[in-house]
DNA sequence: CATGAATGAGAATTCATTCAT
DNA sequence: TATGAATGAATTCTCATTCAT
């Protein structure tokens, strides 16, 4: 994730990060302190401070990193599908894969967004994307059940985190490329038309 | 008749309790400080740590009573139904009437269920009921995906949540049975094999 | 100065602020931590806050009770003077006085009044009376020289603190009625017109 | 022709003490950062460390550098005057001109000799000469009134002081010569002992 | 039972200063 | 000489908890 360029320079910063990203997921935003960071990180705590000139920027930061990280899984193989469907079967894959390779930055991810440590409208909407590629499209085609896209993205996301938790406890069920498949099959199912066509 | 001093002993107790219900759901546990409970409860700091000798009592007392509240609720009419689909419906309408009814509790419970506040291995199963008389008997019967019982109970609660949000934020819509109807549906739809019989 | 009333309640309460007084005064606002007046106070770290919410909130109570002291002072005898030069001399004596029996808190009101620690619009106007009774009726009388009320009032006080510091540091003048008398009238011939008949 | 590197050298710690001279006079001695000096000045922050060892340095230095200005401009044109009188209206031209010419570098004594930030006794009597060469004269000679030097060195400074400001917030007034001539002579009055024949 | 003053262990943050390069 | 990353002691302030009354 975080870029390891030229040795020292940016070895303090990128420790403070990664220290401050395992801290977070495993304790929460406000459970972790500073003090906290900068040990697990091996460093003073001022140069903490050095770096991101206060808490809530380490946070910010990590998001925005993660997302980027998140954003480089999370469009692969689209253009492989013509379909919606392929579409979106497709993008929870690559989620999947994501939250499977950098654990620790999904688990960041999830806990930002749903975190009440930040006020609401600081948090950047990630999946504006996904609704108007995916949700509105296949809305037009009657693809998805009647309701808000954005209740279908919060029924998708939450399902989706369900099943990504469930494979992160039992990783070997991960590897068996069918049991994936029906796994994520049960949030198309959810969420899809049963009445439309979807001649996949 | 009951004895003053009993009453009121009660009466601060309760309405402890009842400033904690309100501040922690609407601003988290961290958020919310033992002082601003006394305050909002109108008793003084010491009285709060006379009735319980740390905040995360306050809490636990609370999760305990909006637990038996939320219990009253969820068994109701259950033994009109015979079939697992009936039950598992009615319990459904269940907890949303009690979300709808005790909006405060409801939260409260899903936020002492999610919060990094307390370490996981303090939090109490509450559905332990659920997966015994329904998901297993269920599984059993083959009507539900394949899976471990505690993801389908994943599933259906993070579906059911989401939806009770949205009839939070929406309550006319609570109030057609129609909707409520179709909107809890999705639910099944989503953990039940398809393949399956229901007949109910 | 600051109330001593029923023991134990107020006591920790003036104790700081009694503290705070002297180290105030005698290192300057920001040299002075909350944890040195906490100490010198005798009290823990936490009861200062307890009592005062900021470090602001002990200088602007120390102000407001300093200038309380301080008004009851100047305003003695006025009522005895007809003509304005009286009643400018007998406020000098006044304020004298009151830096004379009470040292730190003359001194914190002067530092709270030319400090940078504070933004300017926050000092409240302690002179308005001054400059309304004494100086605006005087420059119609033609008794002060040209120039703005607010110029004769800064070099009346600057003057006047001059002399005060004069005999702090040397009390045994202060004591010598004629001596005090002489050095008062020099700051009633700084700002006074020359060629006006102030025939006392 | 002078060598680079010294050009260089010079450079950066003029540029340093420019920087110090503006951000102090304007924030004040414990609101102005080394760091904000070292950014204001263009260098790093450890080269305002490489030419002065501690903050404190760059204060006493400024002190020194801003005197030496002064004593430039206070001594001029005194030789003009036989009288003490003279030489002392001198003097007091010679102040405002510089305050006027040199304006952060007149607030910056102020401050210095004001300040709380550094313990009295390391402040240098700038005016020691002023009380050698005139104040004493002039005591000698009964043109002052009756009290220590100091006090009347305190008494002039101050009054200069108040109408230095006074010409800076109103520069246009500095222009017109028989009105400054008008107001310092305000402090000669208050000063001078007025049963003097002071022919000058 | 009830009070609320008192506590003190941290929390985030600041900043003059050091030091390896 | 010049840099700027790194430091850590110190600062203001928070808050769950205790305790004398």
């Amino acid at each position: 994730m975080i870029p390891k360029t030229q040795a020292g320079m940016e070895n303090k910063k990128t420790k403070i990060l990664k220290a401050a990203l395992k801290l977070f997921t495993k304790y929460g935003f406000r459970e972790t302190t500073t003090s906290q960071i900068a040990r697990e990180a091996g460093v003073a705590n001022g140069t903490l401070f050095h770096y991101f000139p206060t808490k809530d920027d380490i946070i910010e930061t990590l998001f925005l990193l993660c997302s980027l990280n998140a954003e480089s899984y999370y469009r692969r193989g689209l253009e492989n599908y013509k379909s919606i469907k392929g579409k979106f079967m497709q993008l929870l894959h690559n989620w999947l894969n994501f939250a499977l390779e950098h654990t620790e930055q999904y688990l960041f991810i999830n806990m930002y967004l749903t975190s009440s440590y930040l006020p609401q409208d600081e948090k950047i909407l990630v999946f504006s994307e996904f609704i108007e590629k995916i949700i509105e499209p296949g809305e037009r085609q009657k693809l998805f059940k009647d309701g808000p896209p954005e209740l279908i993205l919060e029924v998708t996301c939450n399902l989706l985190h369900i099943l990504i938790v469930h494979f992160l406890n039992n990783r070997q069920k991960a590897s068996d490329p069918e049991y994936v498949e029906r796994a994520l099959s049960f949030i198309w199912d959810s969420v899809s038309n049963p009445h439309a066509l979807s001649h996949k």
